[in-house]
DNA sequence: TACTCGTTATAGAAGGTGTCTATATGGTGA
DNA sequence: TCACCATATAGACACCTTCTATAACGAGTA
């Protein structure tokens, strides 16, 4: 099989019809381009060009070869031209599955800002339980996943972002709760709203409880983290929530900390990905921004 | 512009998944592909492979890569194909332009051995006179012309083929003229069947008469050689024919060459082509054939 | 756990090949 | 006939491809 350099060689000659010509736009000597041409014509056994005065000229047989060589060159054009715009963000595709509510609370201002951007990297969100993203990310469709620590693959490659610190929460009904300690075993007696039993938040409360004895059981039981938040501003008990993603309602006095007696340990946000498959241009740029102290 | 060289080794490697069957491939050692690779990667500032213990596996844009440098790559291969059956002749097109009677008389054996030996080479006849011919191969409509020689034109190549003599022949009724020497004074007192008068024979025979302070004008004029001989055959008159071309008639002596006193110089075929384009390999093989003193 | 077998990566050396400069050759048009 | 534009050729040199040898690494297996 022929060195395909001699093709784009033959290519170019052909076009201008003219070695010097192909030679100007190769950046190189006409000599080296005749040679590569004789080159060519020996190794294919056939001769391509008929040399004039003026330049050259295909032969029948070169006219057949630069038939197909003109679309193997034009699809070579597009693939350079497409590799530089993923390199230059102005095409691509990120795909990120966020688990529970860090879709909303913690990666939606990245992804806003990173849209701004980049307006021409397609974002493609998916979320699901921790588990889920997960399977996702292994079956490869997902590219990158957002998930609590802590998280052990070792297929997975982790990166930490922030941290976060969960929390009990609760409305100006019981606003007593974040005066004084409360231990846990008080806590019990209100009610309590919790995620929906599959959530590893629930399951990192759950065991909180039960480290300590005592048998937690919720009231009410949500799927959101809208709704944890909405039902303990308007009355309804005591949220287990992530401070970070409840600071607006801290703030102006629509929701209380609860004061608990106990330590509730930090957690951070991990950022997951393949061990083995390197990241796209796009996405490797997306995990820089979560990554980057800055934001 | 990335050495198209590098991108034969992508796709193989691509193809095979595996940097080591890519190299046997291409009957190089593995560390090379390693590094052409690497060499692409870098030049165009992206990984396209993620390398594993089994092998290697495209990314994102490693895939979008081999998208568009498995259709080059086709089309380079199908290229490569195409051009080794031109070689072979299995396949391919010659276009002969003939002047006159040449077609039939002179071309008609070689066309139909040629055909047997390589059936798959297309072959296109042309018929016309010498002007003619000589205007299709300038314009490139045909690639060998057959003409009467001399023929004088510092554009075209002229090879010299079979010497021929042409004579003046009749059929039995007139079959005195073969016994004893008739001059060309004498001969205008018989009907005269001449080729149509824009032929180059009919030129040369006219100029023959004038040389002798003769003008020669026809009985009949045809416009095919076929019917010239069928004419003469026939009783009605004298016709002036290419004697190589009348060879059984003359033999089974349903014709009778004249046996005129004055000598009419001999031609020789001539194959023309352009000067400054190459045969093509059908071509070439066919105006070998047509050199050939064998055949 | 260690060993083997497969993979890819790395380093350094050597040869080949592409490229250069200089010059020849040849056709075209003034 | 000459100048100018092409391509062709020759010989030298540098770069780059390829090689060998070896490392590193992961997966499967005893």
């Amino acid at each position: 099989m022929v060195n395909f350099e001699l093709y784009k060689v033959f290519y170019l000659t052909a076009k201008s019809g003219s070695l010097s010509k192909a030679a100007k736009e190769l950046y190189i000597t006409q000599p080296s381009v005749s040679h590569s041409i004789k080159l060519l014509e020996d190794t294919l056994g056939l001769q391509l060009f008929a040399r004039t005065s003026k330049g050259v000229e295909l032969t029948k047989e070169g006219a057949v070869l630069f038939s197909y060589i003109e679309q193997a060159y034009n699809f070579i054009s597009l693939a350079e031209e497409k590799l530089s715009e993923l390199r230059n963000f102005s095409s691509g595709e990120i795909k990120i599955g966020g688990s529970d509510s860090l879709c909303k609370h913690y990666l939606l201002p990245f992804l806003e800002s990173f849209h701004v951007q980049y307006p021409h990297v397609q974002i493609n969100l998916v979320h699901g339980t921790t588990p889920e993203i997960v399977k996702h990310l292994k079956e490869g469709k997902i590219d990158i996943g957002i998930v609590r620590t802590p998280i052990l693959d070792d297929q997975l490659q982790l990166r930490e972002g922030i941290t976060i610190q969960d929390c009990f929460v609760t409305g100006p009904k019981y606003r007593e709760l974040s005066l004084e300690k409360v231990s846990l075993a008080k806590l019990l007696a209100y009610p309590i709203i919790l995620f929906s039993s599959n959530s590893s938040s629930r399951k990192f409360v759950t065991r909180l409880f039960s480290e300590n004895g005592l048998l937690l059981e919720p009231e009410i039981e949500l799927g959101s983290v809208d709704l944890l938040i909405e039902f303990a501003k308007t009355g309804f008990g005591v949220s287990f929530v992530t401070k970070e993603f409840v600071a607006k309602e801290l703030a102006d006095g629509s929701l209380f900390e609860v004061n608990i007696d106990a330590t509730i340990p930090s957690t951070k946000i991990g950022i997951i990905t393949l061990k083995n498959m390197p990241l796209s241009t796009a996405a490797s740029a997306f995990v820089a921004e979560l990554e980057s102290p800055g934001s």
